[in-house]
DNA sequence: TATGAATGAGAGTTCATTCAT
DNA sequence: GATGAATGAACTCTCATTCAT
């Protein structure tokens, strides 16, 4: 075998490994993850796991890597068309508190809240999700940069504070979603999100048919809000 | 023994039990913590714990729920100079993040991380944890309410909606300081979290001398921010 | 249950698996030995094993100081109708070599060999071979001093380099006995022991009738040497 | 490539793994060392080790033969300028508990225990055993021979017992000093072997600066004895 | 109430060995 | 010869839970 092929055979091992990994860690979290479960619903041994994998914890960091890689990857795909800051901050907010039309974008929110209980504890997942928040926040503030410059928003802060805030608002709500809290469901949680976004930025918005047709771009229509 | 007499050692255990629980989940979070390490630091056997609290998760629950009626018990006295709904609100707001004088204000972010974490798949621990919701937007509710009433504040939306964004935006906030992000301390949190609530409240706050005056209510001057 | 048959029960136990761990370690070697096997054969669960004792070390330290207690609390019996130091000698070397008429007294060279493999990398392992190491040539310089003193024994050295030179030449008889190599049986190795114990001390000895009788107090005849 | 590079090539990789397993195996023991460990230090793969060594018995049988192999191989270089028997004897102690000039000569004792130890049980290495010990015999019953020829030494008994009970206490000096027994280092356990020799065998030594002198060729004098 | 010995079903991890390439 | 992915059986150790006393 070709170098490049064993190259190529271990870098599918190792992703089969982190989709199926990403999977039950969503389903069933962290600490109720076994490594032998991971193993057999992947059809390999526990060993070939920790041979890609030296312990648990390197498992759930490649896992979260994994999924936040792919998220962004396919955020990009899916905001093709969305052209203006405003349709561009809805997008992300829609896809982040929804989830989009790959199963990348339906973001499993238990695996996030896993990470942040983990992170009080442990440096190194910390480190992991210090790295995403990062990300996340230069995403918005890119986004929220354009729209100043295009007139769509006008700022009552700082831009950093700005952005810490809302994306503090927007991870409160995922807690919502996430813990299924009855009134606050995940098209709830959107509506709010983006009235509080717009009071923030200065521009108006309201839930109406334009923004649903938009946000046909993302999910099916039985998804959409009321 | 008199029947009241074992009532009271009954009680007398199950708060030692629980105070110690909610010290070590804290410290080392849920899945971290032994029932014999809870044992030992409270000077029982395990078997003891085991006769208050018959499952792990119901000490879990135990704990939390414990901690939530501390933390509101407490949290009447410590705003108890706050009249108008303005210091209301930033006393809420300073404790929610900072913490307050005793140990039960100094809230243990960590043990909220591993509930919503556990919440995510086990109903009985979602249950609490809606209960705590609820409770802390009631709260929120009452000082708006009052606000509005003194016309001290002017809502943009709907009073619930404001509520739900508010503590979202709290939430999240927690998250930062629970998890360590550098530039997110406690300090810059509340004091951004202020800003924009008064954005959504229509009342002016700007962090200054009043303000500092007044959290010297709630902890130690070098807590403070600049 | 009272106290005082808790600790009874307890020493039970103690004593119990340390009995068996001794056997097995002494079968089959320390590092063949498997927790479960020791729990199985003792007819309890392995989890009761580490409970008495938390790592494996620990009991192979346990199982060899219990082997060494009863060696020589058994050694003293054994030897009680020996009067002169020359019989007191020979009758340690013989058990030493050869074995006794109990089990405990029937070493298990083999574990000897382990502990001493071990120590060479593991200090607390070291710690409690030379704690093993200073009682036998304490009772050997007990026996010297007991000879000289009754003008049996006469030293061509310092007493100190004399019991050094005499124990390590009987643990070199060990290892040929241990190792099962052909021409040097315990037997053999006895005989020659003390025919050159006899030349660092100056006494007379050889093998005749005298010491065959003498040695059945310690085993059976048949063990005897031809 | 010609059958004799072939040849050459599998030679030098036997070689180059029994070094390496030598090296880790007397490092840190035969039970604590992983074949991927010797593997990586050779910087091969480890089913090349299991390639040339079908088993690991087979790499300690092989690394046991290998260096005593070269430990004799380089004995005899070592004592070229011993003339007397009595030298020849001296210089065999000396390095046989000190060591040499050469790594192969600074005999790693605690392989040697991990041998006997190994040896109890299972036959294959009890044979490798009983190899060096004869040869180890042999060498000494050689000497031996040329000393009573040389009317150096007298014996007081058989030369094979003589031999044996010699061994013997070499080989228990050796305990000693692998265990790091305190009070009998390397160069206290030479001289009090030598003594006893001397009493055996009938030659006179104390350890004056014609030893040190002589012991000079085999390592440095800071080795030496005060 | 209270103890703590006892359980037992794993858990993560290890590692000699195999084998397709 | 040489690789290193892959296996899988086993190991020590863990720990919530039970229960006789």
């Amino acid at each position: 075998m070709a170098r490049s092929e064993n190259i190529e055979q271990s870098d599918f091992r190792r992703q089969q490994i982190l989709m199926t990994a990403l999977e039950i860690i969503s389903e069933r979290g962290y600490s109720e993850t076994r490594i032998a479960d991971i193993a057999k619903r992947a059809g390999i041994s526990s060993g070939l796991v920790m041979y890609y994998f030296p312990t648990k914890v390197d498992l759930l960091v490649g896992a979260v890597r994994y999924a936040e890689d792919g998220w962004y990857g396919e955020l990009e795909d899916a905001l093709a068309d969305a052209t203006t800051a405003t349709e561009l901050l809805e997008g992300m907010v829609a896809i982040f508190l929804i989830g989009g039309r790959t199963p990348m974008l339906q973001m499993q929110w238990s695996l996030w809240l896993d990470l942040w209980s983990q992170a009080t504890r442990n440096e190194t997942i910390a480190a992991v999700h210090r790295e995403n928040d990062t990300r996340w926040r230069e995403k918005l503030t890119t986004v929220i940069e354009q729209g100043i410059a295009a007139k769509e928003f006008v700022l009552f802060g700082t831009i950093e504070n700005t952005v810490i805030a809302l994306a503090a608002m927007f991870d409160g709500f995922a807690v919502n979603v996430a813990c299924k809290e009855g009134n606050v469901t995940a098209e709830v949680a959107f509506n709010i999100a983006m009235r509080f976004s717009s009071l923030s930025l200065g521009f108006v918005w309201q839930n109406d048919d334009a923004v649903a047709t938009r946000l046909q771009r993302y999910f099916e229509p039985e998804a959409l809000l009321a």
